[in-house]
DNA sequence: TCCACCCTCTGACTTTAGTCAGAGAATCGG
DNA sequence: CCGATTCTCTGACTAAAGTCAGAGGGTGGA
């Protein structure tokens, strides 16, 4: 059964990684006050950005900090830009002591794997790359965004960007069909974000026409990220708000140079269609029937 | 890099796991008492054991069950046989909460598995079991063990317990070579017992003879853990030690029952050789030279 | 300039986890 | 039957982790 398997990965797992964990690590230190001096990392790290990664009290990171400034590993200075904000950077002790804990990250790696063959080894490594991709798969959360946050933002001008580099004709958006802030939001139409431990990495849009099929646009996923089915996902997502809001069919233009795009439309059904706009960059159109 | 590979395991999956085993499990009661509820198990169990498996210490075990009993869900009762033992057995409503984290380790399970494709699922549950199985394997320790301790016991009864099952012939030991405590202990011999999480797994032995080749005897891995190689790691460092005690090759005599043995000696460079004893139970001699 | 809001910090807690030293019953071996 | 040992429990701790309220500077828009 897939559950009693998942169940016992984490039974094992938490048992041999949580162990080895607090063998290796923490030792001198408490674990809290280690992973902080972690995640600052050798550039330094505003506290406020410590606080959202590590989902800490702010008194309580507050504190950490002021154990390891104690400790002389962190010197905690304002921003410059704004002297709200704080940065906490490590000392040169400090990023001593962030290699050791480094080195013994490796070796508690080292250790799960030292009493197995090369080949058991192998197979390990492998699987463990497999868990580690899917797991994160399925942490993406795909939900409406209204296009006008940061997180949309930042997933539509990283589309363009991409849209520029890969055009052999270069992309300018002002000559392209629009679909402004105004077109993705409903009722007009939406725009579903893909995040990851709260970050975007990727979105897709419906522009919704009464009685006739429903527009996809803006579908694109982070490079981070990719053969995640994150795509699919969206793809999938996009669908079915498209049947929530009446539509019967999708339909949707693009340009040649987006090979891993048009294989996914292909994949989930999408029928290669005549023309049925003018879009500048396109070269093939698409449409898929969403009739049950 | 392998242990890249390893580490960003050990971070994805102690954030996915770790992040829901909060989430899901120990909301009401923390989880150190949620550990002993589940461990108790619907039979009871006696305290001693519990110590044992979560690896508490007793007077911190003692003060959790107390917890448990004011809430209700916990009885805890002399033993029958031993009165300074005590049995915790879990009350009904013990047994319902029992059943509530079940539930919930099950939902845990399940949004693992929820937001990925059919075919996600199952290369996941496939890679999980996978890591599960070979974690499981680097956590078997071998070790030489004074044959008369009762792991060793454990072991050597649980082989001629499965040699009367498999040979055709039944099996007597009183009839067989002998391979007693006193030539299993240096100088005579000694008894490799292979253990995880503490308890007895697999185990194999060697008789040294001045001058002549080792005599490996004793072989045996618990069904449980058939697969994991621990056959291969003890037939190794039997030949280590072998070595390390002069000897300049191995000899054994084994029964065509038992064909996953036999496939083993040959796998590990052994050659089927004319009968060098009288064994009343052997079909087959192998013997491998261990000169470098 | 004023006011609302941000960001970080301190002080004053609570809860969980865990350790250590015995006390007191029960058992076992001789 | 005695003494050593085993098992569990209580009392008295400590350390780590985390929460909450509010103080006190800083910023940015009206």
């Amino acid at each position: 059964m897939e559950v009693e398997a998942v169940r016992r990965f984490n039974r094992v797992v938490t048992q041999r990684v949580g162990a080895l964990d607090e063998a290796y690590l923490g030792r001198d230190r408490p674990l809290g006050q280690d992973r902080v001096l972690w995640e600052i990392g050798p550039e330094g790290c505003d506290v406020r950005a410590l606080r959202a990664r590590l989902e800490l009290d702010s008194g309580y990171l507050s504190r950490l900090l002021r154990s390891l400034e104690g400790a002389g590993l962190v010197r905690v200075e304002p921003s410059v830009g704004d002297r709200r904000v704080r940065i906490a950077r490590l000392t040169a002790d400090g990023v001593a002591e962030r290699e050791l804990l480094d080195a013994r990250s490796d070796q508690l790696a080292t250790s799960m794997l030292d009493p197995l063959s090369a080949r058991q080894r192998d197979r390990l490594v492998a699987a463990m790359d497999e868990v580690s991709r899917l797991l994160t798969a399925s942490l993406v959360q795909v939900e409406v965004m209204d296009p006008r946050r940061a997180e949309a933002q930042y997933c539509l001008e990283a589309y363009f960007a991409e849209l520029g580099r890969r055009f052999d004709t270069g992309f300018d958006h002002t000559r392209s069909i629009s679909a402004g802030n105004a077109e993705l939001t409903l009722p007009a139409g939406l725009l579903l974000v893909a995040t990851l431990h709260a970050e975007p990495v990727g979105c897709g849009a419906l522009k919704l026409h009464d009685g006739e099929p429903a527009e996809l646009k803006r579908m694109w996923v982070s490079p981070d990220i990719r053969g995640l089915g994150v795509g699919r996902r969206l793809l999938q997502e996009l669908e079915r708000e498209a049947v929530a809001h009446g539509a019967l069919a999708v339909r949707l233009e693009t340009n040649r140079t987006l090979t891993e795009a048009i294989a996914l439309y292909r994949a989930q059904g999408y029928q290669e269609a005549p023309a049925f706009n003018a879009e500048p960059y396109a070269h093939h159109w698409f449409e898929k029937s969403l009739k049950a």
